[in-house]
Formats: C-alpha cells, structure tokens, sequence
DNA sequence: TATTAGCACTCAGTAGAATTGAGTGCTAAC
DNA sequence: GTTAGCACTCAATTCTACTGAGTGCTAATA
C-alpha cells in the first residue's frame, strides 16, 4: 500500500550533514523514550557512529548554536528544540504502521456500522487508543451540502420543528416558535412550500421567501431566516475528542494538563487549529509552530479526511512534543486513509 | 422560593450529641477550606464551643472510634471519613445560594435558546463555572415518547435516510441501504405507509408490518426493525460533561486525575451512575457509598430534572469527597429547578 | 464526674550540609 | 579532524538535625 506523503515543511531547515543528523536524531530517538537528556556518551553508544563521546560534544555544541539543541543547564545533557523535532521529523522519519496495529483499524473498518457521527466517534476512540495520544476527529460542516428535504413538524399551535435533511447525510432541527397559532393545515402548506423552494438548494444560496402576510408565508419566512443564519455561526463541524485521558498520562505537571483539558474543551478553538494547520498543506505542528502559545508544549499532527477527493473532515492527535512521532503520524494517516474509503464506498452490505 | 430537599441518608447513622456535633462540623468545615488534617486546638479556637483542646481531644478520640473521623498518622490531627461527610451532609448543612450565583442562574435561563441539546450543554458548561467542579447533565431518553412523523429520504436508489421526529421535540436518524434498488416513488410511498402505521406511536409499542413482497414493504419492514432495534441498546440518553478540566485543578495526584478522567470518558458508566443514585432518592453519594471503587475519593451531587413531575433528565457535580457541598449541592438544586421550569413553560417570546 | 493544665512523646516536614555522578568544555597530544 | 584526559559544574540524592504541630496520658481541679 503505498502511503500518502502529506506533509510539508513550513519553512526551510538549514540542512546537516550525516554525522550532525545522525546526532540529532540519536538524541530525539532517546529523548522520546526517556524523556531525560540526552549526553554525549549515551549518543556516542549508539551503534551507527564511530567516533568518541568527545567528537559527538563538539558536534553538539554546533547543533546547540543552530538551535537544534538545548541544555536545560550546564552540567546536562541535550534536549530537542522545535527546531530539532522538525528536522526530526522532515527528515529522519521511517513511518510504517506495526502490523498488529494494521490489523486493528483494518478490523475496526470491516466491522464498524452506524451513522456517521457514531462512525467518527468510535474512530476518535480507536485513535486514541492505538497511540496513547488524545485524538481529535472533525467532520466538516455542510455548508456546501445541499438540502434534500425540509418538514416542518408541529410539536402543538405555537411550537414547530423544523427538521432539513441535506445530500451529505446530515439531518439538523431547529425549533421555530412564532408568535401566532398555527393550524395543522398551515403548517402542512408551509412545508410544502419550504420545500419547493429550498430543495437542492445550498444554505450559501440565497431564495426569494413569499412576502405574503398570511401563517404560512410567516412560517415559511421564519424558517428560512433561521436556517440561513446559522451558517456564518458554525458550519456544522462535528468535533470528536477522545481519550482526555491520556492527557493526564502524558503531559506531565498538573497545571499543564490542566490548560490543556481546558483547551480541548473549547472545542471551537480546536477546530480552527485543525483547520489552520491543514491549510497550511503541513501535517505536524511541533510546539509554538501553530502559533498558539497555551499548546506550545504540544504536538499535534493532522491528517485530512477526503471524499471523492474534496475535504470532509480530519483525524489529529495530540501529544506532548516529545511524542512517538513515527508511530503515531502512521496512525494518523492510516486512520484517515481508511476513514476517506469507508465514507466513499459507504457499506452496501445487508 | 421553597427549597426542595431531596435527599435522604441511605443508611441511618447513629446520633450525635450537641458536643460531638459542632467539633465533627469544625473538623469537616476546616478540613474542606484548607485540605490539611485539623487539631484539636484549631477546632477549640473554632467560636461556638467553650471547651480547651483537651476536651476536643477526647471527644476527638470517641468520634473516631466511631468512625466519624480518621488519622493519617499518629501526630497530625483528624481529616473526615466519608461517614463524617455523610454526617455533615445529612445534619448540619444550611445551603442557599449565593445572591451573585442566584442571579447568573437567572440571567443564564433568561436568555437561553435554540434546542433542548444546546440548552443542556449550556447549562453543563454554567454549572461547572459556578462551582468550579466537573458537571454532569443528563436529558433522559425518548423511549415513552410518541412518534409525530417519520420521513424517509434517499440520498440515492439504495441509500436513505430515515428521520423520525418525536413529541419530545428530538429527531433522530438511521440510515438504511437495503440490498436492492428503490425508485423515489417507491421511497415515498414507504414513507406514507411509515407515517400511518407509526404516528403516535412510542418505541416500546409494536406495530404490524406489511407481509407483502414489493420494494416498499421491504422498506417498511427495515425501517421498523432499525428504529425497534434501537430502543434497548441505549434509551437515546444524553450526557453532556462541564469542565472536565476541573478535574485536574481539584483532585490532587496526576493518577487519580487520569482515574477521574477515563470515567468521564465511558459515558454510559456515568449514565448508570447517575441514575443509580437517583433511583435510592439520594442526592449526594460520597465516596465509597455508591459502590463503584474507583471513584472512591469523589463525591457525587445529583439532583433530578422534571416536566410536569415526569422525570426528564439529572444534573450533576462530581467533586472530591472534600468538596464544598453547601455551595454545590444549593448549585445543583436551583439548576435543576430551573432548568425543569425552562422545559416546563418552553420559551413563548418571539 | 467532667474538665483541664501540664508534660512527655511522636513523627512528618523542612532545612542544611555533604556527597555523588552524569555530563560538560577545554586543551594538548595524536 | 579526532580523541584522551582533566577540571569543573550543578541537579539530584542522601543524611542529619531540628522544628513544631499535634497527640495521649495523668494528675489536679471544680
């Protein structure tokens, strides 16, 4: 299976030669696993380097001055920068997904029913669960759906619900409560006309509403306002966090966990983020890449979900910079690839 | 306004006199303001008791013989047992609202909108600012709720969509792909029969369903069987959880924040919970009372959501069993009711 | 009999001092 | 350019001594 090559470096890291980038990535590997410093010695034992701990120093003060490195003081060993993570991961990546894990999303795809909110939920947790990591899941809005059916349903005189069905699958109500009684007649014509006039239509389009006084053209008018303005408010993103959790296991020092529980909460902000850095074509955000000082102790890698070739959403997962980047943008491109086939050829078994 | 009192102790515990009373009350009231274990001095200190410490001390000693209070070690003073917590609770709390709190209440429900989902959420999302612990709302399910309309819609030949919209005012959605090809005809002839077969009816009742062998009885029969399949597997409950970032700011230790968290993610756990607790007409479990070990050092505030005296729901706080239960459980009770009136008397202004 | 003052005792927590050791930077020799 | 050697740094660890909040017990008191 050939894998989908997503990211793109945001801005052009200076390359090094072997020996400095075997270094550097000596040091990410072991840092990732320890999430200790990482001195000299321990990179001169790395097998694939035959030089003494001394050389490796001196290479380690010139990653140092390019900011690949740092010393959390002195008498330390190295740690990573973002820099140094990038580098990592633009360049020193080998990402094959463990076939156990292969084995797990190709079983979860091949057994997963329901509709499409449950399918993405229940993928938010498989995600989760693969990497350790909090994943994220957003399913683009439908804004560019159009409408199949709208119907207007009367919970008594005064309170209606207005249900629209669009192409995508997606049904949404909202409640409509005018200030007069409708009959049920009424409210029965008004459906007809709503759908007569907003079948096929977008809710980006504009339509001409009936200037009528009568109860239905009143109906029919409410309904339409409502459904237009809800679409600058929020696209209808459906947001999936799964496995906060994992971020009392992962991040370390409870006030972080605490600011990043409090940021998954906002699950708009989320969005924006995914958003953000998929249009920027990058996969990984590595620490304040994103421009987003609360998370800078955070990775957060980002895969598309496409149907037929056009955006439908996206899988993330988000970890602690010093996450198992390998692993983890492996599952992350696997899930989404699996998810973009599963919604295309969207089951026809009985 | 009449507080309502729901709570009743699940077990009786044994009286105290006047004495031991108001020490266990200091004990419980300091040891929740600063989370450290309270002497005998500071309790002596403590205004309404003309005794010296000497006196607490021993009284100190019959109180935890009777398990009201417990030592951490043999030189610190006493921290509460949840059986002194219980104690508190049942006999010496005296719980209004603050007026600031009492007026956001207002204000919020004043101003709420759009859905009961959103609604809801808002409410988990409030309730968690007032008091600064994670919230719980649950909206009960629609099994007894009747069908006002059910609509089929297809997406295309073999696949559609079936929206059925209930009395509650919820709409939910099944996808249907029968394994043969339906003509839009056909599909709205299903429909027709649909409605007249299922109107007014509830989840729980069974109807007929045609025997025939066309394309629209198939239909018929699918659609029937996926929205009676739906009832047992889980009553349609929501459950939206405020605040889970509180979690991290009120618990201490990482391992019992990661604990809390992975709870709160299994949400149908929190479901039972809450309705368990419920049901023995409690509304504060504390630690180990309701039975489930892991949320042992939590504490649980429930308090019921009614329409018109049906039960329609819960809200809840999850704290520690060291959380401030005047403020919270008084939060918890004027939520609640407010939230029963908004659904009550729905919103009749344009 | 209930209360209290007094006192010896306990023990977690803190502060300081000493030690350790991982790791560095520099230099001189290879 | 590489490396062995060495002095140096500094967080982390260990140990010790000390502090002080708080107890339990006892004997005197009201």
């Amino acid at each position: 299976m050939a894998r989908r090559v997503v990211r793109k470096p945001t801005k052009i890291v200076a390359d090094l030669d072997d020996r400095k980038a075997t270094i550097l990535k000596a040091v990410v590997v072991e840092h990732i696993d320890t999430a200790q410093p990482v001195g000299s010695s321990a990179v001169a034992a790395s097998a694939d380097l035959d030089v003494s701990s001394a050389t490796v120093r001196s290479e380690m003060v010139a990653l140092e001055r390019e900011g690949f490195l740092a010393q959390p003081h002195t008498s330390a060993g190295r740690i990573p920068t973002d820099k140094g993570y990038r580098y990592f991961v633009d360049h020193l990546q080998s990402g094959v997904l463990g076939s156990v894990q292969q084995k797990q999303v190709k079983d979860f795809f091949a057994s997963v029913r329901g509709e499409v909110e449950e399918v993405l939920e229940q993928t938010s947790t498989l995600l989760s669960q693969m990497t350790s990591y909090t994943s994220v899941v957003v399913g683009a809005g439908h804004a560019h759906a159009t409408i199949l059916s709208v119907q207007l349903v009367s919970l008594d005189a005064r309170h209606h619900l207005l249900v629209t069905v669009f192409s995508d699958g997606s049904v949404i109500k909202h409640s409509l409560t005018p200030n007069f009684e409708a009959t049920p007649k009424e409210v029965m014509e008004a459906s007809r006309q709503l759908n007569a006039l907003l079948i096929s239509t977008s809710l980006e389009s504009r339509v001409q509403v009936p200037s009528r006084h009568d109860n239905e053209a009143a109906l029919v008018r409410e309904a339409v306002s409502i459904l237009h303005a809800q679409q600058p408010v929020m696209e209808g993103e459906q947001v999936f966090i799964g496995g906060s959790s994992k971020v009392a296991e992962v991040f370390d020092g409870v006030e972080t966990v605490r600011q990043v529980l409090a940021i998954l909460e906002q699950e708009l902000l989320v969005v924006s983020l995914v958003q953000d850095i998929l249009d920027q074509g990058l996969s990984v955000a590595i620490g304040s890449e994103h421009g987003f000082a609360p998370l800078s102790t955070c990775a957060l890698i980002v895969a598309p979900v496409t149907i037929d070739g056009l955006p439908a959403g996206a899988v993330g997962l988000l970890g602690p910079t010093r996450m198992k980047y390998r692993e983890a943008i492996a599952a992350a491109e696997v899930v989404s690839a699996h998810l973009s086939r599963h919604f295309a050829g969207v089951d026809d078994r009985g």
